[in-house]
RNA sequence: GUCGGAGUGGUGGAAUGGUAGACACGACGGACUUAAAAUCCGUUGCCCGUUUCGGGCGUGAGGGUUCAAGUCCCUCCUCCGAUACCA
């Protein structure tokens, strides 16, 4: 007889379905289960498509596997019913979309039972069915009763055109979908649901599920938390003094907050409107505003440079440094992100950057690069690393050493010295060279951690750049000391000792060298040298700080200070002036300022410039005069004048009283604040403190995600349950009322609102029940909400009651709780049982024993029940606290005696302890369920199933009773333990799931708060032509044709063999055939089964194939790893088509094997074969390891690594065996000549010469 | 730009640091056939030496660690996916 599928595939269907064989009951806690879970489709009428095959498979093979495993086994099956574009289909034809749903669903289940997926379809569940979306409607409510649900404005996108609203998948590059045009943004009233107050624990437990890395991370980047500081900005006016209020602002990057140079407020930001009075540009700012807020989401994308207006006459002030700052409004920053006002760091950040250099704002480094990791016991150098360029040849001048290495001239600072006159001295001792032109910084310092392995020692380095640009090589004769140190004077091209600088401690010279060339080219010095990746004149990495402190007078930015004695200036006059030239607006940059000091007997006139080329001119005396000046208008002024900003050496001698010196070395005093040379890490933290400490900011968490807009202007979606009074009030539908049903009597035509809204049945209805002039909201409920828990309604599909079975006993959370730590949540839950006086309750996977309701009521001893996953922890802390314990089997039993009550709660309190509860119990409590001791009460908590067995072992019937009650058969279910999906759910559908779980676990409906322990992504399929199967490119695959022609086996293991499951991969018709080919081999097999074999030896042979396929099977199915799987089947069946006849008993372990993957073969084989009814009912064989071990193996003998030959030794041959039988090698022996260095044997595995 | 994932024969893809290319498709040669299809047998990474056999090269590129690297580390390139003024 040939294989042909068609055949029995037909028979064993409907066989299946009849008898139910994948069906499961009610189950307990003793019950082994497996709930295998594929992500329900949306019955869409272009029927299953090969991807939902590939996955359901997937699950169905993992399902089979545990099933045979003696495991109580679901795979459930669902309609994600509603949606677009039945809605779109019904706008069309006027068919009504739940008839043509249903349609495709019929259509669906016929098509999934073609494929032999094992559904079990008593369980399910179509969302768009009343029985589902009352639920729905009833999920929506308990989250209204606890706060999470709510109304506010928002803007939708409106397609003017077709007067519709329309989802965010319906806009393509701002533009309708349907008729290309250009989408507008409409303000409407809508419902939301508050995903945000789960943002924090959304994205911890990510830590505790199976999930492929790369969808945490695309879960954890929607959430976006981010940790980061707001910090307040006093503001004043321009020449008046602080104006009410502040400006607060959020930054990551608060150790950049030296090198903020302006403020920048969203346009929406209400500080605007607050200092409307006193921005004198206030019409502008306006038209600015409203400007912005008029782009549509295209424009804001489509423009590219940043625009921005400031906010004249108000000046923000820098808490750290009283800097004054300009404030502009610019909608590069967002108002719904943060505060809706950043501080400007434009040394340090891109958009900063982008903003100051297009108005022309300074620009600030406080960031210096930093080389290398800290290192214990760094010894700090501080110095000067110099680039060498000859003018006359265009060379670079370099330092070689006596070992070849060539290295930049360098060397410390000395005393005073500034890092110009370090620079001169190093050139000249190091290099004898004289004849410079110009010596120039190469921007700012950089950091190095590295070990100096000629010192022996770590050590972290500053080190200034400079360039040398040099006349000429002319020299001076160097000190013989120098020439015996070995130092050589080279000239070379710069390009390949960039490159040679790559290593720890030379690393921050490539740095240099890079800033030194594109100087010198920039100044238009060096023109053939051709370097690209020039080092990133912005900087926006974590590093050092520099020029981070606030002095009373910065000394490095102090030009002159006048000493005026006697001055003949009165009081008030002093303040108009103090006030006039108040300074540092800014100490950098164009902003100039002076400052006015006095003491008994004269007047400083301390005076900055900052960018030299200005001229400043002061008012004195009635006169503006050029400051340089100011001592030749005032007789007694003596100038104390420097001759650069970093030499204190003053160009005059002038005497100076006591306390006029004094007042002097004030001006040049050192620091009040400074976190230079500080890290990033270390100088946030510490600025976080500082801030926290004056009230001017705090550590702050942000999250991107936004709360979940549930309202869809559509009809084919679950009606919000709420009425509205002829007021307007909202009120919830009462739960006896639903489902709210959809009304049947309405038009499909678009209107901008709900079809639902016009219909004359839904406003009666609503009268009817709550009175003359109520109305339903008529906005439906996004399709995420549906998806969000249907895998908990498969378990009690039927239940009418209830959404599904809920425990007894039900302690819940209330919104304002519902996001703290759990430590917190049960906490109070302790409170509430003993306001109920209960002394169990269950809380999650754990119970709570309350064992004490009244503090001060006497107490006897108290029992503990440690589980054995704490006993460690526990034990540590017992010990602490001088308890009493004893082992007993497992579990770790306890009594307290009375009077240890009061040690427990020291113990709490005491200093290590407290530490040793809050680490275990926010990293671990899931898996220690360590001893916790409350507030006013002592509980502990344990693992529900351990606690029942606990008191199974007392005979404690009503407790058993109790905990017993908590476990419902969703919580015997789930989470369910393999969910496949595809890779298009990696952030909505999943997040939403888990945040619906937490709020069910919270309101004690669950006692698990994630639902998909193990989550995989099935790879895409692509069209034979390798592009995505589209009806446009003509390239789809219909599975129902590939039943047809091939049989549903074949489809089944194609899909797996076709390549790694959770990749993409292209179909190939060719290679289903191969596949089908397989098949028909394993058929024709059955021809040459025989029960006894004579040749012991071939069956012997063919049982170790049999034994290594089961180990081999077994595991790849547990790793989801398929198309192994298949290649092994392929190779155990060619090989046991080797031999005439087959071994029944093994032929029929190939064809269990073989069950999950291809269930009609082996059902027809295994009946053929004269067994029993059913083969996916049998057990899974199992491998005996005995067969597994081969007694001999050949082994690879390498000679240095390169195979030169293969031996066959025994499995267990010792090194000196395996030697000599690999010299009697004639290919090996010949490279044995040179003598052996050295052998490596691994045993069964290689021999490794080296020669 | 940022964050993920991936680069291996003509193709889909195998390979706990231990003989790279299992298994399959295709191609080539042969058998059967009047012929074709189907089926079966053999060959098949590239290059060199006539062959058994031996040698060289080879997992996106370049470095490194190791007796030994597709696999581990560093730098870079390409493709795919996600996201984007998120401070």
């Amino acid at each position: 007889m040939e294989y042909k599928p068609s055949d029995f595939e037909t028979k064993w269907r409907e066989k299946w379905l009849k008898d139910k064989i994948y069906s499961a009951g009610l189950i307990d806690s003793n019950t082994k289960k497996f709930y295998s879970l594929y992500s329900f489709p949306y019955p869409s009428g272009d029927g299953l498509h090969v991807g939902h095959v590939e996955g359901m498979v997937a699950n169905d093979i993992v399902a089979r596997y545990y099933r045979m495993n003696g495991f109580t086994t679901i795979m459930p099956m669902g309609w994600d019913g509603f949606g677009l574009p039945a809605e779109n289909f019904a706008i069309k034809t006027g068919v009504h979309p739940h008839i043509k749903t249903e349609e495709s669903v019929a259509n669906f289940i016929e098509q999934i039972n073609k494929v032999g997926i094992g559904v079990d379809w008593d369980k399910e569940v179509g969302t768009h069915r009343a029985d589902y979306y009352k639920w729905t409607q009833w999920i929506f409510l308990q989250l209204y009763k606890k706060g999470l649900a709510y109304k506010k404005l928002a803007p939708v996108n409106w397609c003017p055109k077709d007067q519709t609203v329309l989802a965010n998948e319906q806009v393509i590059d701002g533009k309708c979908e349907r008729c290309d045009t250009l989408v507008e943004q409409k303000e409407m009233s809508q419902w939301f649901f508050k995903i945000t107050d789960f943002a924090d624990r959304l994205d911890k437990d990510l830590e505790r599920v199976d999930w492929p890395e790369g969808t945490k991370q695309q879960q954890r980047n929607w959430i976006g938390k981010s940790e980061g500081t707001k910090v307040k900005f006093k503001v004043e006016g321009e020449f008046t003094s602080t104006l009410p209020g502040e400006i607060e602002i959020f930054t990551t990057r608060l150790d950049t907050i030296f090198g903020c140079t302006f403020l920048v407020v969203s346009p929406e930001n209400q500080v605007i409107e607050k200092y409307k009075d006193v921005i004198r540009n206030i019409s502008e700012v306006r038209e600015y505003v409203k400007a912005a807020k008029n782009k549509t989401d295209l424009e804001r994308q489509m423009q590219k440079e940043k625009t921005g207006v400031e906010l004249m006459g108000v000046k923000a002030i820098n808490p750290f440094n009283q800097d004054r700052l300009p404030i502009f409004v610019a909608d590069y920053v967002l108002n719904t992100y943060g505060t809706g006002a950043i501080m400007a760091v434009p040394a340090h950040d891109e958009r900063d950057n982008e903003f100051a250099v297009k108005y022309n704002l300074p620009v600030f480094p406080v960031i210096a690069k930093e080389f290398g990791e800290p290192k214990p016991n760094e010894q700090f150098v501080d110095g000067v690393s110099l680039v060498l360029f000859n003018k006359q040849n265009g060379e670079y001048g370099f330092i070689k050493h006596k070992n070849g290495f060539v290295g930049l001239v360098s060397g410390g600072i000395s005393d005073n010295e500034d890092y110009y006159q370090t620079a001169k001295r190093e050139l000249m001792e190091e290099t004898g060279l004289w004849d410079y032109e110009s010596i120039h910084k190469l921007g700012e310092v950089v950091y190095a951690h590295y070990y100096h392995s000629g010192k022996k020692i770590n050590r972290f380095a500053k080190t200034q750049g400079m360039l040398v640009v040099l006349n000429s090589a002319q020299k001076k004769e160097l000190s013989l000391e120098e020439h015996e140190v070995g130092f050589e004077l080279v000239w070379l091209s710069p390009k390949e000792i960039i490159e040679s600088y790559n290593a720890e401690g030379t690393k921050h010279w490539q740095e240099i060298l890079l800033r030194g060339v594109r100087l010198t080219k920039n100044l238009g010095l060096d023109t053939k040298t051709k370097i690209e990746n020039f080092p990133e004149n912005l900087f926006t990495g974590k590093g050092v700080l520099v020029n981070s402190f606030k002095k009373p007078f910065r000394f490095d930015y102090v030009k002159s200070v006048i000493v005026i004695k006697e001055p003949l200036i009165a009081d008030s006059d002093l303040e108009r002036l103090q006030d006039k030239y108040k300074i540092s607006y800014n100490r950098f940059g164009y902003w100039q300022g002076v400052d006015f000091l006095k003491t008994d007997n004269s007047l400083f006139i301390v005076g900055y410039d900052l960018k030299e080329k200005d001229e400043l001119f002061i008012e004195f005396n009635s006169l503006n005069i050029k400051w340089e000046n100011v001592f030749e208008y005032v007789s007694s002024a003596e100038i104390y004048k420097f001759s650069n900003s970093t030499t204190k050496e003053p160009v005059n001698d002038i005497n100076l009283t006591k306390s006029e010196n004094e007042l002097l070395e004030f001006i040049f005093s050192k620091a009040e604040i400074d976190y230079s040379q500080k890290s990033s890490d270390t100088a946030t933290s510490e600025m976080q403190d500082w801030l926290l400490k004056n009230e001017l900011g705090e550590k702050t968490i942000l999250y991107k995600l936004r709360d979940w807009l549930v309202s869809r202007q559509r009809y084919w979606g679950a009606p919000i349950p709420i009425v509205y009074d002829p007021e307007g009030n909202i009120h919830p539908v009462k739960e006896e009322d639903l489902p709210l049903l959809l009304p049947e009597d309405v038009d499909f035509k678009p209107t901008g609102e709900s079809p639902i809204k016009a219909s004359k049945s839904f406003k009666e209805i609503a009268e009817s029940k709550y009175g003359k002039g109520w109305y339903f909201e008529s906005d439906t409920m996004d399709t995420f909400v549906d998806s969000s828990w249907y895998f908990l309604r498969y378990i009690e599909n039927k239940n009418e009651s209830e959404i599904f079975s809920l425990p007894k006993f039900l302690p819940s959370v209330t919104n304002s709780e519902s996001n703290k730590s759990l430590y917190q949540v049960l906490e109070t839950l302790v409170g509430k049982f003993a306001e109920q006086k209960v002394d169990y309750a269950v809380f999650g996977s754990v119970a709570v024993s309350l064992l004490n309701r009244s503090p001060h009521k006497e107490l006897g001893d108290i029992d503990f029940f440690i589980s054995k996953d704490s006993i460690d922890t526990a034990k540590k802390i017992l010990e602490t606290i001088g308890c009493n314990f004893e082992s007993e089997s497992e579990n770790l039993y306890v009594t307290l005696k009375n009077d240890q009550r009061g040690q427990i709660l020291a113990f709490k309190k005491g200093d290590l302890e407290v530490e040793l509860i809050e680490v275990e119990w926010d990293k671990k409590i899931w898996e220690q369920r360590v001893l916790v001791p409350f507030n006013s009460s002592i509980a502990y908590i344990a693992p529900l199933n351990s606690l029942i067995n606990h008191y199974k072992r007392r005979e404690n019937t009503q407790l058993i009773n109790f905990l017993e009650a908590q476990n419902t058969q969703a919580n015997l279910w789930l989470p369910s333990d393999l969910y496949i999906i595809g890779t298009e759910h990696t952030v909505l559908h999943l997040l939403y799931s888990r945040f619906f779980t937490k709020f069910f676990f919270d309101q004690g409906y669950i006692n698990f708060d994630e639902p998909f322990t193990k989550m995989r992504h099935m790879g895409l399929i692509l069209g034979p032509d390798g592009r995505k199967m589209s009806k446009r490119w003509g390239n789809v695959i219909n599975p129902t044709d590939e039943v047809n022609t091939f049989g549903a086996d074949t489809l089944r293991m194609y899909e797996m063999f076709m390549g790694p499951f959770e990749e993409a991969k292209p179909w190939n018709n060719r290679a289903e055939n191969g596949v089908f080919r397989f098949l028909k081999k394993v058929w024709e097999l059955k021809d040459r089964v025989k029960t006894e074999m004579i040749n012991l030896e071939v069956a012997k042979k063919q049982e170790v194939a049999l034994h290594k396929l089961i180990k081999k099977v077994s595991s790849d199915i547990e790793n989801l790893s398929f198309n192994t799987s298949v290649a092994k089947f392929m190779e155990t069946v060619n090989y046991l088509g080797e031999f005439e006849f087959v071994k029944k008993d093994l032929f029929e372990i190939l064809l269990k094997l073989l069950a999950p993957f291809a269930p009609f073969i082996t059902e027809e084989l295994w009946s053929i074969l004269g067994n029993s009814y059913s083969i996916h009912q049998s057990s899974w064989p199992e491998a005996r390891e005995e067969l597994l071990k081969d007694e001999t193996v050949k082994i690879a003998v390498q000679i240095n690594g390169k195979v030169r030959g293969t031996i066959e030794v025994s499995t267990e041959a010792l090194e000196w065996e395996v030697m000599a039988m690999a010299k009697e090698e004639k290919n090996i022996a010949k490279y044995l000549d040179g003598g052996i260095k050295k052998i490596i044997y691994v045993k069964g595995k290689i021999l490794n010469i080296v020669v």
